[in-house]
DNA sequence: TCCATTAATGCAATTTACGCATTAATGGAT
DNA sequence: ATCCATTAATGCGTAAATTGCATTAATGGA
């Protein structure tokens, strides 16, 4: 059973004539008279009672002109909203990132996918550093913005951005500017830092940071979590070196001070993966 | 589109594996592949991501699995009710019947249809004698039994089952069996009588019927309805000629004595209507 | 009774679908 | 690293289906 034959029915429903249907579906009488023949012997149902003279729908007819028209205009539906799943215009993408940006890249990047993909759903998820490349190669979330590069296989990498690094201490610190810093006074500070995690690049780059300045930095706690430090921080109990992302999340009271160190931040996602959405998405954030 | 392309996705969707897909669609991987082909470029959606050794579904690919499933089993749904109606098994079909009968012939035809087919859905009405051949062309019943043999052109009528006229009194009349009654006293009778409806064979029957016996009727009332009829018989305020079929309505109080006359009942359809459910009713009445 | 209309049908031509055989890509085994 | 078995795609000839044209047969109206 075809498609076409059925809207062939369904046109011929409506005009009861076969010369007419015929014309208007630019076949000829005969094609037409053929194809609702084959329709009613396939089906089993007579669909018209029709003598050379008048066309009229069979009650089995009527039902199946009511039923179709419906199944018709549904399926068409479903092979619209396929063509978007297809051109990426629909579907969900699972996008992970470092709490650190949610402030300042993260809303650019939201902006300008819902602005080009209206119609995509995004789900933005934070994961622990130790669950990035499995959640990614297992089909956890498709898309993870790390402060490392990542080249596992079947894994690409790309950098997006770069950050400065800052000190940061609360408002009423004697530190005001990059000049008040010095080896001594450093050395005096606790220091609240992420945990560093084995291979973790962002970890190493504060490491090397403190062996650049000569500073073994006391450190007092250590988290994953930046808001975390941000908080402490601001109660007074001790300074961290976080990236300047962390100026947009507007928290009073601390000031960022940069220092001439920076890190990066890579956009990361299977290799093999065509799904259209990530495509798209791709291509707006590399641009 | 063809809906024997869309089988053969959703086979092709759970296997993955053309030759094995093939094989149990009994046909060829070539024609399997080309057929997969074919539906990817109508749609304009692919279908699926494969390679010359891994076949999986795209997102797309996946929607389209979900979606045409359920969609095939409607449709599947919807030809069976189809074939259903295209053999009378199914559909709706409005009898009218007079109100005489309603205890005694039409609850075996009702039972005899809802064993016959029980999915059938039956509409009983009633239809004042003047209706009965509009309503019956205008499609607003499909079948009505009269008293009334009905020769009007595109209408088939035919007999099914003859009633006696009795004579209906209340329990204490002196009238007991038909030897009682005398020409002088049913003179004396007040008679409650069905409305003489122009061109109506069962009035002019009992017109007839007392042409016979030589008796001018001293009629108290017409009614057009044998209930209220009923009801003013036992009340005393007189007697009645009516159809033995009435005896099935188990009124108290009554008491039909039989005459020697007689009133047919007809079957009466539109000539022209070929529904199937019309047929089978028609079979199973007429048998 | 005749005629115009119209659905069905025979036939030839065209298009489409199919199976067979082959090709080309690929993942796993040696 | 190389070879081989597996497997989806494809070229080609044949079979099947669909189509258009012309004709037929039925039917309602003049």
């Amino acid at each position: 059973m075809d498609f076409q034959q059925i809207r062939y029915f369904l046109a011929l429903a409506k005009e009861l004539h076969f010369w007419n249907t015929a014309g208007k579906m630019n076949i000829t009488q005969s094609a037409l008279s053929r194809q609702i023949q084959s329709l009613e012997s396939e089906l089993g149902v007579l669909l018209f009672e029709r003598n050379k003279r008048n066309v009229k729908l069979t009650p089995a007819g009527k039902f199946l002109k009511d039923k179709w028209e419906v199944e018709l205009n549904e399926m068409e539906f479903i092979h619209q909203f396929a063509r978007q799943i297809h051109l990426g215009e629909r579907g969900t993408i699972r996008i992970a990132h470092p709490d650190s940006i949610s402030a300042s890249i993260i809303p650019d990047i939201m902006a300008s996918i819902s602005n080009a993909f209206p119609r995509l759903q995004i789900e933005l998820v934070q994961v622990l550093y130790e669950n990035q490349q499995e959640f990614l190669l297992n089909y956890k979330i498709d898309l993870i913005i790390t402060r490392d590069m990542n080249s596992a296989p079947g894994i690409r990498s790309e950098k997006i951005y770069t950050d400065n690094l800052s000190i940061v201490v609360p408002e009423n610190h004697p530190y005001r500017t990059i000049d008040d810093l010095s080896k001594e006074t450093l050395q005096q500070q606790k220091f609240i830092l992420p945990i560093k995690d084995e291979g973790s690049s962002y970890s190493d780059i504060i490491h090397q940071m403190f062996k650049a300045l000569e500073v073994v930095p006391d450190v007092y706690l250590h988290s994953e979590f930046g808001s975390t430090i941000i908080a402490l921080v601001r109660k007074g109990l001790g300074v961290a070196i976080l990236p300047d992302s962390y100026m947009y999340h507007e928290s009073p009271g601390l000031r960022f001070i940069k220092l001439p160190f920076k890190t990066d931040l890579y956009l990361n996602w299977r290799a093999e993966d065509h799904n259209p959405v990530l495509s798209n998405v791709l291509k707006l954030i590399l641009n």
